[in-house]
DNA sequence: CTCCTGGTAT
DNA sequence: ATACCAGGAG
């Protein structure tokens, strides 16, 4: 056991966070019921993501998928375009996978320990013991950003290791409501101990705290900063002919799956020599006549930021149709590409940072392209 | 603007 | 250890 969790007072810590939980809950959607599927279906939207986010995906979702059945039988892409700027997109593709593994290997039958649900796609040590806490009842502590922040503090830890506190919070969790338990643990790191200036005044359980006796709860966990991503510069071409934009289907890594622009990386700045090197002459020269610089687009992900130069072509509906193949190839990150009807691009998955793209269409361009 | 957050797979 | 997304708070 930890230094400073010895003879800590399980009991009547359990009795203040309940009494706090029971009063302060917030209503939201997947706690007005245990049914494991919505269970699961809000853990993995919640993972990664905030709560007033999910809360809309969460009741389209469910609409369009209202049981393990009907996911398993939708297709991957549709499941993608309800995901659609939800982000982490794989977690979407791995509920899909596993839902098919429910219905079809366990004949409906649903996982209902730890251990089975860790076998799923998409569920580790988090996951498979919320699931299993709150839908079964299973007597399993969580232990995910919040519960870590309220643990570390509650301790006066700096850096605790996350067997430690998995191990405390096993202790910790309430056998007589342990869903319950876990879901109060959230809240309050979500609602009362958060990261920065935490309202210890509203704290149930502020007696009980190391951190809070300190006068720094903050200090607990340690902050740490986060690197600086790297910078990647492409070009983003939008290209439409008779009112269709032309979009490849993202073969693998980052943002597998989704439909994207077409992109190639800025090398000398110019557009000419960077993008249409890859056309054939004809469309070259063509394409040339017509470009329409963008305003730029700024998109940063966890581990590099993206500066999107879009460029728009609007082929005219004159001249013969443009030869794509070659062109799309020449990316290297598409398995399929396709030209898309307008109105279809609210159809298909589209991430976010294209989206923004997109919305460049409609803005005047704020900067030369060149430079 | 700057700084901050988060589970799983590999 | 690193890849993966899209935000919110101040």
């Amino acid at each position: 056991m930890m230094r400073g969790v010895r003879d800590f007072p399980v009991e009547a810590f359990r009795d203040a966070l309940r009494a706090w939980f029971q009063a302060n809950a917030r209503d939201l959607p997947w706690r007005r019921s245990r049914d494991p599927y919505r269970v699961w279906v809000s853990e993995v939207m919640l993972q990664q993501t905030r709560v007033e986010t999910v809360r809309t995906y969460y009741e389209r979702f469910i609409r369009r998928f209202p049981d393990v059945e009907a996911l398993a039988a939708a297709e991957l892409a549709e499941v993608l375009r309800y995901w659609q700027g939800l982000g982490y997109y794989r977690r979407a593709r791995h509920l899909h996978a596993a839902a098919r593994r429910i219905v079809r290997d366990r004949a409906g039958r649903w996982p209902q320990t730890v251990q089975e649900w860790l076998a799923l796609p998409g569920v580790g040590p988090y996951m498979a013991r919320a699931v299993a806490s709150i839908a079964f009842g299973v007597p399993t502590g969580v232990v995910d950003g919040n519960v870590r922040r309220v643990l570390a503090r509650l301790g006066g830890l700096k850096q605790p290791a996350v067997r430690d506190l998995q191990a405390w919070a096993d202790g910790l969790v309430d056998p007589r409501d342990p869903g319950m338990f876990n879901q109060a643990m959230m809240e309050l790191g979500a609602t009362v101990c958060t990261p920065v200036r935490p309202r210890c005044g509203d704290c149930p359980v502020r007696t009980f705290c190391r951190g809070f006796s300190t006068g720094r709860p903050e200090q607990f966990p340690t902050p740490v900063r986060r690197a600086e991503p790297p910078e990647e510069r492409w070009w983003v071409v939008l290209w439409s002919h008779r009112g269709r934009w032309l979009l490849g289907h993202k073969r693998d890594g980052l943002l597998q799956d989704m439909w994207l622009f077409p992109m190639w990386p800025e090398r000398t700045g110019d557009v000419e020599t960077d993008v249409l090197t890859f056309w054939s002459p004809p469309d070259l020269r063509a394409a040339a006549d017509v470009l329409r610089p963008l305003a730029p687009v700024v998109h940063e992900f966890t581990h590099r930021r993206w500066r999107l130069r879009p460029v728009w072509i609007p082929w005219p509906d004159g001249w013969d149709p443009p030869s794509v193949d070659g062109v799309m190839a020449s990316t290297g990150m598409f398995q399929s590409w396709q030209w898309f009807p307008q109105a279809y691009l609210r159809r298909i998955p589209i991430p976010r940072a294209h989206r923004k793209v997109l919305a460049a269409l409609a803005r005047p361009v704020l900067r030369p392209m060149t430079g």
